[in-house]
RNA sequence: GGGCCUGUAGCUCAGUUGGUUAGAGCAGAGCGCUCAUAACGCUUUGGUCGCAGGUUCGAGUCCUGCCGGGCCUACCA
């Protein structure tokens, strides 16, 4: 039994993340970790909101809250989302906890001693008014390359234009439009990730099976320009964790998230009445995480952190922590021409896909269209269209096609009699095969030719059935129907099983229907479709995915297309 | 500016180390079935593989240039 340590890229406190953030990241772990624990390996799923950084105080201050309020408050309502999501996380964490605080310091103390973290002094922007620190981008002003108005202090959106915000003219703060602002000296921590530059270099060299998305980041970063640059870990804030012996500063937001998948699992430990052994022997490569193989999940935003940043830390420790064995990445999805917008309140956000459906229909359509190779589109029409066929049509219609026919003939209880042929047979190699790709390309994290795989699966099912024909058998050998519809029914379980990853709820239906709770993975198909004996009972399903009406594709269609309050 | 990714049927995408008539799903057309959520199955119409050159016996696949789309470029996270 494999041990798989699987996290996905943390969620951002401030808001509720819409569908592209979703299959970015969560969505395609939840899969991937459905999957090992279906076949039986030992998983640990780890995700955690990250809750520092300026984003997070000001949009506290905006909601009128103190800051550890909002994210506790915040927090609960991106956990209740991601439950009702289907996203089975071992424990959904929080990077502000004592368990990461502890950890992040640690690792800071060993950076420090290995001769990794240097301290500079360098000026930053201080809005009076404000009474902080400004990153660059929080700071506004006209750009002294084309006179655009509204450029930040880090780059003029108009031109292009590199800029620092000493060059602004007029600068401002967007947090209170005040131009009190003046350039004050202060100290921060660096990583100096630069003398791990080879060793970095070497590691992502290794892996030659990662995403190209995933290695062509990395290498740019390692070899853009003078290589690899040393890093600033440390902001002038209040709320993150602190550093030690630096009054009124705390560590950088990217330097404490990644060191939270540990803290997570540590607090998942703690939750469960658990010793440090417990999450150490995920970590720990000397203390039993060696056979654990560690996967990440992101979007393609995140992973110079997740290649360099984060690896550099682990490296640097000198420290056996489990370093990441598989980062996959994903590029964005769009949203019906442009981009989802979180300000502009463009495009679909969790909360809302749930109002509207079940988790699954946005699971089954977003997983079915990840964007691996390049950004993908959400369309409501290619949504629609996707949901009715796949779901409703191919498999929910078999489900209830089977299902009703045999309550009619032979009630609702798995038929005796008559004996299995060739037609049988071919179904049985089809799967076979079918099932042996589906499971590859799970393995290997192949999200869309996973899915086809999957529907081929389901219509491997129609194509039998309307070969078998038992309506038409039944007239004159009602034996032959009998064992066409064991067969069928036994089907919907074998379905309901290896769709689970993709459609949670739905398979969990079936099962129910199906009056069992047997949803061991089919490695033997033959032996997996004879799981429900003759004289097992069942029910008829609901309707397991109705479908989408051209009423209501357009009625959200127009709900989504902008502005959320 | 630099780097990377991408451009294949109306739509969404596959196309392995270059090898015979370029594939799938959806949509369209025809036929069949009637158990089922007007569902299912079978057959079928669509492509000078962004453009122009080049390498090769042979290129969607390699090289060069151009055009279009996207991302990244280190103080947003």
């Amino acid at each position: 039994m494999a041990r798989i340590l699987i996290t996905s890229a943390l969620p951002y406190i401030n808001g509720v993340k819409h569908l592209g953030n979703l299959i970015g990241s969560q969505l395609p772990a939840d899969l991937f970790a459905r999957y090992n624990r279906g076949r039986g390996n030992e998983v640990m799923f780890i995700c955690a909101t990250d809750e520092h950084g300026t984003p997070a105080e000001l949009a506290a201050a905006k909601a009128g809250q103190p800051v550890a309020e909002y994210c506790a408050e915040l927090h609960d309502v991106q956990a209740d989302i991601a439950k009702r999501f289907g996203l089975s996380f071992d424990y959904f964490g929080r990077s502000s906890s004592p368990q990461n605080h502890r950890l992040t310091q640690h690792l800071a103390a060993k950076l420090a001693e290995n001769g990794l973290i240097e301290e500079v002094s360098e000026k930053q922007v201080y809005s009076i008014d404000d009474g902080r620190f400004l990153p660059d981008r929080y700071i506004e002003g006209t750009c002294p390359n084309c006179g655009h108005e509204g450029a930040r202090g880090d780059q003029c959106d108009e031109c292009t234009k590199q800029l620092s915000p000493t060059d602004l003219i007029d600068p401002y703060s967007t947090v209170s439009g005040s131009k009190n602002l003046e350039v004050r000296e202060t100290k921060h921590l660096f990583l100096r990730q630069s003398k791990l530059r080879d060793v970095l270099d070497e590691w992502i060299s290794s892996k030659t099976d990662w995403p190209i998305l995933t290695t062509s980041i990395a290498k740019k970063w390692l070899h853009d320009g003078d290589g690899l640059r040393d890093r600033g870990i440390t902001r002038d804030l209040d709320w993150g964790v602190p550093v030690p012996g630096m009054e009124g500063k705390v560590f950088y937001v990217w330097f404490d998230a990644p060191i939270e998948y540990i803290g997570a699992t540590a607090e998942w430990a703690e939750a469960n009445g658990l010793d440090d052994a417990a999450w150490e022997r995920w970590w720990r490569t000397d203390k039993g995480a060696d056979d654990v193989r560690y996967v990440q999940f992101m979007g393609k935003d995140n992973v110079p952190f997740h290649t360099l940043s984060f690896p550099a830390t682990i490296m640097g420790s000198g420290e056996p922590w489990k370093l990441v064995d598989y980062i996959k990445s994903f590029n964005y999805l769009n949203y019906d021409g442009g981009q989802f917008s979180t300000s502009k309140g463009r495009g679909v956000f969790m909360d809302q896909a749930l109002s509207i459906l079940p988790s699954d229909y946005w699971r089954w359509w977003l997983l079915s269209h990840a964007p691996e190779n390049s950004d993908a589109e959400f369309t409501w029409e290619n949504f629609q269209a996707s949901v009715n066929k796949d779901l409703a049509d191919v498999l929910g219609n078999f489900a209830s096609r089977v299902t009703k026919f045999c309550r009619s003939k032979f009630g609702e209880v798995v038929p005796d009699g008559g004996t299995y042929g060739p037609e049988e047979q071919a179904l049985i190699d089809t799967l076979d095969k079918r099932i042996k790709a589906y499971n590859t390309h799970m393995d290997d994290m192949e999200v869309r030719k996973a899915a086809s795989e999957l529907r081929a699966i389901w219509v491997a099912g129609n194509e039998y059935l309307q070969a078998a024909a038992p309506w038409a058998k039944f007239k004159d050998d009602p034996d032959a129907a009998a064992a066409v519809i064991r067969l069928s029914l036994n089907l919907i379980r074998l379905y309901a099983v290896l769709s689970a990853p993709f459609i949670p709820d739905a398979s969990a239906a079936l099962l129910k229907a199906m009056n069992t709770d047997d949803d061991s993975w089919p490695d033997d198909v033959t032996q997996a479709l004879e799981t429900l004996p003759a004289g097992h009972t069942f029910t008829v399903p609901e309707v397991t995915f109705a479908k989408i009406t051209d009423d209501q594709r357009e009625e959200w269609q127009e709900k989504f297309a902008g502005k959320r309050e």
